[in-house]
DNA sequence: CGGACTATTGAATGTGGTCAAGATTGGTGG
DNA sequence: CCACCAATCTTGACCACATTCAATAGTCCG
């Protein structure tokens, strides 16, 4: 865990390799993840405007990140100037990710098979590849905003008409046809 | 209209007076709110990417908007320094709030009741007023996920159980009682 | 006074939630 | 090597909420 919600922002972090996860905690114990954090994106944008951290920064797996407490941040922008450039536009980016899961992930006109198979398509480990990162159910569901219940049926319903493989034993990545995946991520029932 | 979803992007925009809002269109025609923009706020940061604009921007009622191209945005950083320190901050600010939409305004967890009295507390003209802004059930909606004949359902309970009371035909605003909309908004159902 | 759009309300259907009970998996220690 | 335990995943039955479809009021223009 890099940070704590609610917690006095300290520092920018930027992940080099793994992934990780803000979680948003609601005041009724419910948890739900905001964002996945990867490589060469940033967490922590808050420390920017001095607000406290608007959501837990937790591992997926084992990573690697780069922490940029406040005054450092300071200091190296005025050595390069391209860096706030830079910064900028991942936030935007960042920003863009958001507002594509409000509005293709998150509920309201879509069953949860289809989202789950549109969020699976945002899993693959590289553009094109067949496969697809394996994240724990919970995780799917504090995603999508469904029941753990619900996202294991889903994922269930997959492997057994083929869509998914379940991977070897204890591996990271399962296999998906990439195809079928994309007609159930449109909605098409056929 | 400011921009369409899919245009070249050309120019980022900050709102002076009155709302926009930034719609997503699915493949099936499907519209989805993702953002409101608020005066001091900023639209189309897709340009300092080079991406297409990922929505529409069109303004909610009379909005007076200041356009910026991106030839314009980069002489102006030249000149004035703290202007992308700034820019940054609002763009994190937005990105706070779209994750806060994540986690609060989409379904999961949450009937619709208790999500549309937490969007009409976030739809206050000024902190601590009673007043609120007053949009098309289609809008709230199109933000929250939900169709617009439960939205009508939802708004129409609450004037019933005076928690909202009707504005004067025409008028923008309507009057809530917070306290009880805070209650509703943690989810009590006494 | 129409005409179009938005809002409202009602009934039937269906998807996902809740509750509860097993099944796998992974890890620990005997 | 195996027994045991905790955590995660899986599956089933029932129910509630929201969607869908459809029909009726308003309301703002021309």
């Amino acid at each position: 865990m890099l940070y704590h919600q609610g917690a006095r922002s300290d520092a920018l972090y930027t992940v080099r390799e793994g992934a990780i996860k803000l979680v948003r905690h609601g005041a009724d114990g419910s948890a739900r993840i905001v964002r996945i954090v990867k490589p060469g994106d940033l967490a922590g944008l808050e420390v920017l405007s001095g607000r406290e951290y608007d959501a837990s920064a937790i591992a997926i797996g084992p990573v690697r990140v780069c922490r940029l407490p406040l005054a450092t941040l300071d200091r190296l922008r005025t050595i390069d100037s391209g860096l706030g450039q830079r910064m900028l536009e991942k936030a935007g980016d960042a920003l863009a990710e958001a507002q594509l899961w409000l509005a293709e992930l998150t509920a309201g006109s879509a069953p949860a098979r289809v989202r789950v198979a549109r969020l699976l398509l945002r899993l693959k480990t590289k553009p094109g590849s067949t496969e697809v990162f394996r994240l724990a159910s919970s995780d799917i569901a504090a995603i999508l905003g469904i029941t753990v219940e619900t996202a294991s049926r889903v994922i269930a319903a997959f492997k057994r008409s083929g869509v998914l493989t379940p991977p070897a034993a204890g591996s990271y990545v399962m296999t998906a046809d990439s195809d079928r995946l994309m007609q159930e991520a449109e909605g098409r029932t056929d």
